[in-house]
Order: structure tokens, then C-alpha cells, then sequence
DNA sequence: AACTATTTATAAGA
DNA sequence: TTCTTATAAATAGTT
């Protein structure tokens, strides 16, 4: 006798490969879709910032992120807000709020854009949201590329003054602790206490 | 009358910031970690390669990464294995099988480690991934940026190389494409056929 | 791409 | 924070 259900449902899925190949590609582009979506609902529910990079099992790259990686540590290290110049400035600065609705209406959009003109995308700044889409062409790629670049670039930059300040500090107070022979065997923070720049 | 069940469940939630600092706080926590063993999962599932960045509300940073993000573009872009040199050394490299259990196993052992010594963690090469825990401490995180400035740097060089070497092809291309006026108006791929680095 | 039955994630509460 | 429970949400296999 047959059962009147119209599918099996969702099956339990080994965390293995999935060797057979169409399978494996249609199990990355759900899942992509559904690793971006709940990126994008941690950024508008808690006011998070969060930037992905994604290589497929074919090595095509893929990217979410609000703001964009750059402005992310930017804001974090240096608490200024640096606006982008050259390639990188078609990453349009958005406040934390909103970030949803802007997603779904920047998806919404890049949907329309891709059924009018397969082929050809503008570039990948859609309503603030750094994030490819799975159609994307070699060109955006080429795009993306040069702004990601870029901001690593500036990146980099931040983040070595960053570290470069702390080394300071920790010499400081290495030669303090050396000197007062106060090292607890416990703690080993290079940071001086009172230092909260990347405390929660 | 009053039902029988313990709890009312999951309640749906508003797709907006979560006012409540506490509720958000915990709300954020829950998802951090649903998020990366999303991206562990399609790691696994997929051969994918994937790095996480994520500031929480209160801009303490956490990663998640396989293999780390300097890694994933070394491989992709050169297809050579460019061992780390120094700090970013730590990060020791791992095929892109058994990650999950990769991860699972180097959660247990961070949480284990954790229970001991509270405030004492040696660094963030936890079994190839490279992934905070929330409760890392500040020596962990001057770790973390030290390396990330480093895997940065050689990102972004093998990236910019990158770019140079597709603009140079680019520019070729073009002049082939005028000269043969052999330009299909449905593909602008800056790539010339036969480069398939960024392909599916 | 759309559809369902099921698995998985998670909001509240303890 | 960590565990529980019931429900919301994601998704595997099918069409």
C-alpha cells in the first residue's frame, strides 16, 4: 500500500561530502542562500556587522557583508567613519538599520535586473549589501576583485597601526612587569589592563 | 483554562533590532553560533571554503574561517601552497575533509580548556579552524589581529596580482575584440575564454 | 523553480 | 549561563 504523502520530506543528510555532483551544487546554492540569509537577519536583529567570503566547491567566489569588510574594522579600531574613495566608494555607507528590508529589495531588484539582461550587472554595490549573486558574471567578479583590493588594502593598514599601538603597549608594560616582577604565571595578556578597546 | 504545554515554543520574531538589551544579547550569542555551524556544515557538505567576520553589537570581533581567509584566496588565485611564515604559522593547514569533526572535536577541547583556566588560551589554530570562541581573551585577540594583518597583507598582494594580471589580459582582450570586431554583445567577461580561475 | 514532509534552529522560560 | 520545550524556519528529495 502507498502512503498518500506527496514527498519524503526533508531527509536527514549525512555530514559528508556529497559526492554525486548535481546534488552537491544544488545543496551549496540552498545553503549559501541560507547561510546569507541568517547573516543578514544577525546584522538587523542585534545590530552585528558581518563580512563573508565563500568559495564554491568550483572555486567561483562569492561575498556578503554589511557594511563592507573595510568599513567594518574601520568603525571598530579606529571609531571614524572613513569614506571610501576610487572603486571602493560604489560600496554605499548605510545605517545598521533596515539592513533586511534593503537586502530583500536589493535581491529583489537584482532578480528583475537578471531576467531583463542576462549577462550584464552593473556592479555589486545593491542597496549597501556586499553580496554576489550565484549568476554572477566575470565582469563583477573582475569588480570585485579590484574592490576587494582595494579594501583590504585600507584593511591592512588599520589594523597594522592597530597592532602596532598594542605593541607599544606591551612593551611598556613588559618592562613595567619586568621591572616590579608582577608577571601572575596566569595571565599572560599583552594588553594593559584598562585597555578596552576590544573588550565585549 | 490553562493549556498543558511547559513552554509557548519558539515565538516568531520581528525582523528588526531587538530593543531589549539582554533578550539581544542572548539572541545574538544563539545565532553567532548557528551561523558558524552553517558555515562548518557547508564546508563539509559542499567542499567549500569559507571565512566569517563578525562584530557583535558591542564590536567585539569574532571569526570563523576554513582554511583561513589568506588560505582559501593563496589557493584560489596562485594554486600553490604558500606556507605561513611567524605568527600566522599557527594556522596550521588542513585538507578540506573532516571538517566538521574537525571543528566539533576543537570546540570540545577549547570548552575543556576553558573549564580549567579560565582566561588563559594559547591561541586560535584550534584544529585548522579559525574561529573565536565568545570568550576569548585579549591575548587571544592581539593574536588574532597580529595574524590577521599578516594574512591580509599577503592577501591583498596576491589579490592586487591578480588583478593586474586580469586588467593586463583585459586590455588584450579589448584590442583583439576591436580589432576582429568579434564582440557578442551577451558576454563582457574581461576574462579571455580559456582562463578559468574564476570559472564554476 | 516550486512543493511538502521532515529535520533543524531557536525564543522563551526554568 | 545552560537546559528544555514547543514552534518557526530551513531544506532534501521530488516534480
Amino acid at each position: 500500500m502507498n502512503t498518500n504523502k506527496k514527498t519524503k520530506g526533508r531527509l536527514k543528510l549525512e555530514m559528508k561530502k556529497v559526492e554525486h555532483k548535481a546534488k552537491r551544487e544544488v545543496t551549496f546554492s540552498k545553503r549559501k542562500k541560507g547561510l546569507f540569509n541568517k547573516a543578514s537577519e544577525l546584522c538587523e536583529l542585534c545590530g552585528a556587522e558581518v563580512a563573508i567570503i565563500l568559495f564554491s566547491p568550483h572555486l567561483k567566489p562569492f561575498t556578503f557583508g554589511y557594511p563592507d569588510a573595510n568599513e567594518i574594522l574601520q568603525r571598530l579600531l579606529t571609531g571614524k567613519d572613513d569614506h571610501l574613495t576610487g572603486l571602493a566608494s560604489r560600496n554605499i555607507l548605510h545605517g545598521i538599520n533596515g539592513v533586511r528590508e534593503q537586502y530583500n529589495e536589493s535581491l529583489k531588484r537584482l532578480e528583475e535586473e537578471e531576467k531583463k539582461s542576462k549577462g550584464i550587472k552593473s556592479g555589486t554595490s545593491n542597496g549597501g549589501f556586499w553580496w554576489d549573486n550565484q549568476e554572477i558574471e566575470n565582469l563583477t567578479e573582475l569588480d570585485e576583485l579590484e574592490q576587494y583590493v582595494e579594501s583590504m588594502e585600507k584593511l591592512r593598514k588599520t589594523v597594522q597601526a592597530k597592532v602596532d599601538e598594542i605593541d607599544l603597549s606591551e612593551n611598556l608594560a613588559n618592562e613595567f612587569i619586568n621591572d616590579q616582577n608582577l608577571l601572575d604565571q596566569n595571565n599572560f595578556s599583552l594588553i594593559p589592563h584598562g585597555c578596552d578597546l576590544y573588550g565585549v
